[in-house]
DNA sequence: GCGTTGTCAGACAGCGCTGTCAGCCCGCTG
DNA sequence: CAGCGGGCTGACAGCGCTGTCTGACAACGC
């Protein structure tokens, strides 16, 4: 049926190992030799059977990308980066969700390696809180690279964006603008990313001398429904905030609809402030001011970070950490007298 | 280092096949075997190595989702979908992306055929445009589902939601609500959709008596920002329409940004509809009125029909088209004196 | 001249599983 | 009680590839 290792051995005149040095770039192969069975591959349209690679070889050429499904604008765009590094390296990639209370998922992750489907995964929050998974995968050598993780203490490699920083940096744009009651609404708190942005927003009040007041902070859970919800709280104190600072575009979104429901200007009345820059801060009205994180790029370093480590090269840095840059657009202004 | 099913079967006092035949859930074997050799697979902590499974029985267990990049949104939701019918399964998801005008991403897909990495395909628009594609999968037997095809005339299967009734209801409902001078943003065209749902437009007007006016018609390409640019000039047109019907939601959140800039008020001075019902249509302000696709729905279905031809089953009904149903919210009202 | 090293190539086993086929046992029929 | 058929099980080959080992041959130093 289909062209085998077999054929275009037989087809250039030489033995299916010769074949198989010159598919995986091995050495000792004279050029005549690799020219006849690169001809004889392209004239026969050969290309090697992956599964009995992986069978022959252990080694799958497959990572597993960890996620919960609660997160899927996160997860496109992470998704998409591995995409292309897999791509590149002729590696494919498989989707896990999972989801942290299950214990069955994470059954299914242990299982596919124990079946040598995957090589190693990434992993995105808040999968990465499992502690006892990654111990086990750890304890098992197999490579796995954290993306935005919990723990940044643990000597375990992860890519993660300054969430400090762009929440500090908002947050002083906004005093600039002659805000001092500044809203804030919270992250789910199983992301460390909701933490490290509160904290940077603190920093900044606190670098300003304006008091940090715990009543102007909404829980919320990086949808939009809890933006909407935690809008109409906040918007209804008194005296109101003149900005207010989501943790992310999502709920930022959710603040922008309880303005309006309100009938509250934004910017004019009100700034608002979002966190991510996905592309829904864009199609909204106005156009959120957000901090970007290179969300992409991460994925895309964590994503070269396993490959190589899955090559047999140790890492050399095992922690990457990068900036996260504001993004001013038009849901932010200059605080008017209220 | 990891248990094979030769483990298993030792374990078990019995021959490496009754263990095949246990995973593989074949018939004649005894209820006391079965038991036996499924106690030794759950002590031994077993998984089958699916590329060895691969190899020796020449399917891969791996289903190819076909997409062009650009429709992420859409995409997230098929992908949804198919994860969940493929798991159920025991399939793999391998994602394709695909641009009509790369021949090198064609190859790539016909590669996969020839490695027997993919048993079958599910093909998003525009991709099924490929006709010569499509032609040489057939010939080589490898089914395939098409999702909202451009061609629903040849005999090929494929899942489709009823646009053109979409696009009727919705214009029958702005026409109840009193508008008359409706404008429209059209879709991509290289999706059979846009078409679709023109046409009941045009229909619904014809059977109202409104006489078509292509002078409201704009063009678009499904993006934000061809709604945003639609909108800016549809209205600028005198007299202005008194509702805009968008081809999709992306684009009637452009048209809700274009009347936010010009200070006209939705819904009171201006309709928006919208068409999909993806997320961003409940995240926007004022909420949008949209044609609900039951995309999730749908690409179950598809991937319900692809593994059952995989099955061997032959697909007693080729083309199913699933309804679109109005979703009424918060961007129309009823016509106001201009 | 011989041993040594380096380059290149092929024979062969086996990765973990499934398909094929042969064979056993048992209950049934005539 | 022989003959038969259906339920159940195992031996064995082989899927397409790679890892290991062995060997041929040329070039080199002593």
């Amino acid at each position: 049926m289909a062209v085998t290792i077999g054929d275009v051995a037989r087809f250039a005149g030489v033995s299916t190992k010769t074949v198989s040095r010159v598919i995986n770039d091995e050495p000792f192969v004279a050029e005549s030799t690799r020219g006849k069975v690169v001809a004889a591959m392209q004239e026969l349209g050969y290309a090697p059977n992956i599964s009995a690679q992986r069978l022959a070889s252990g080694r799958s050429h497959v990572l597993g990308l960890v996620f919960h499904s609660a997160a899927w604008n996160y997860i496109n765009i992470v998704q998409r980066a591995l995409l292309e590094e897999c791509h590149l390296e002729g590696y494919g990639m498989l989707m896990n969700p999972c989801d942290i209370e299950r214990p069955a998922d994470q059954q299914e992750i242990l299982r596919l390696v124990a079946q040598q489907t995957v090589d190693g995964f990434i992993f995105t929050p808040p999968c990465d809180n499992i502690t006892s998974l990654l111990e086990q995968l750890q304890s098992q050598r197999i490579p796995f690279v954290r993306l935005a993780p919990r723990d940044c203490q643990v000597p375990l490699p992860y890519v993660a964006p300054d969430d400090w920083q762009g929440g500090y940096d908002m947050t002083q744009y906004l005093l600039s603008l002659g805000h001092e009651r500044i809203g804030f609404v919270m992250g789910n708190p199983d992301h460390q990313a909701s933490h490290d942005r509160l904290a940077g927003f603190k920093a900044a009040l606190e670098a300003h001398q304006v008091p940090f007041d715990p009543s102007l902070v909404t829980a919320g859970d990086f949808q939009f429904e809890s933006g909407l919800s935690g809008g109409r709280v906040l918007l209804e104190t008194n005296p109101r905030p003149t900005a207010i600072f989501a943790c992310n575009d999502d709920m930022a979104a959710g603040l922008l609809a309880a303005a309006h429901e309100l009938g509250i200007a934004v910017p004019e009345a009100l700034s608002v402030a979002g966190f991510d820059d996905v592309p829904l801060a864009q199609q909204v009205w106005p156009s959120l001011t957000t901090v970007r994180q290179p969300t992409y790029e991460m994925a895309q370093l964590a994503a070269q970070l396993l490959l190589r480590s899955l090559k047999g090269e140790s890492l050399e840095t095992l922690h990457h950490v990068l900036p996260a840059t504001l993004v001013i657009r038009g849901s932010t202004g200059p605080r008017t007298s209220a």
